[in-house]
DNA sequence: ACGATACTTAAGTGTAGACTTGACTAATCG
DNA sequence: CGATTAGTCAAGTCTACACTTAAGTATCGT
């Protein structure tokens, strides 16, 4: 039901101080939407419509079982983010290679 | 002179789609900053304060050169997002170990 | 020297989004 | 059953920040 995650999306989710303090919270184990809000001196409203940032991020999975929703870290997103990283890594220390080609080559000639 | 770089800040600089535009040029190599500008609907000013946030975020360096200023990519924030990706799963994961643990021992007696 | 280029800075505008309030539903407790 | 708990939804407010314009400085090409 949510459309694919994109490193935008998840960026975006991050950026907020709020939603990285929740993100650790649950790096420590799965907790309900009132166990997220208690530390946070916000109202549940407030924190409901944080989840729902970090689940159309893909970085949290929730369901609501009675009348308590648990959230869970998903790491699908921290793969992306990873996976984004490591590209843009790749290019750049290539790009690095390349130059340190060059720089020999001229160096001996 | 930009004091210490947070993963706050490294979040929140990559949270605008611009900024990540950029990053990505970037890894392709150093450019200047009417460089970075040209494939990007934006006047100059606006792109120069787009470098001075990812710079604040350590995740561009910079050096001005005559009138040209060069941009290049640091890696250092993508380490520290890196480590901080790599602290929250560590966590999640020694959590999921923990309740394998408990469940086998709940399962065998 | 003159014009063009490559920024830089300050000030103003407009909009996204973080947060609140208030009213609602539904599950659980005594 | 009524009261409490846990969450949901829809407006409305308020602020941060992306962007522009306009005016400035410094460097480069001819």
């Amino acid at each position: 039901m949510p459309a694919r995650p994109t490193i935008a999306l998840v960026f975006q989710a991050l950026a907020e101080p709020t939603r990285q303090q929740i993100v650790e919270h649950l790096s420590r184990g799965p907790a309900a939407v009132s166990e997220l809000a208690r530390p946070l001196d916000l109202t549940l409203a407030a924190v409901v419509q944080h989840v729902q940032v970090l689940e159309r991020a893909g970085l949290v999975h929730s369901e609501k079982i009675g009348r308590v929703r648990t959230c869970q870290l998903d790491t699908k997103s921290l793969d992306l983010m990873q996976q984004w990283i490591a590209d843009r890594r790749a290019h750049w220390e290539r790009r690095l290679d390349r130059l340190g080609e060059l720089l020999d080559r001229t160096d001996t000639t």
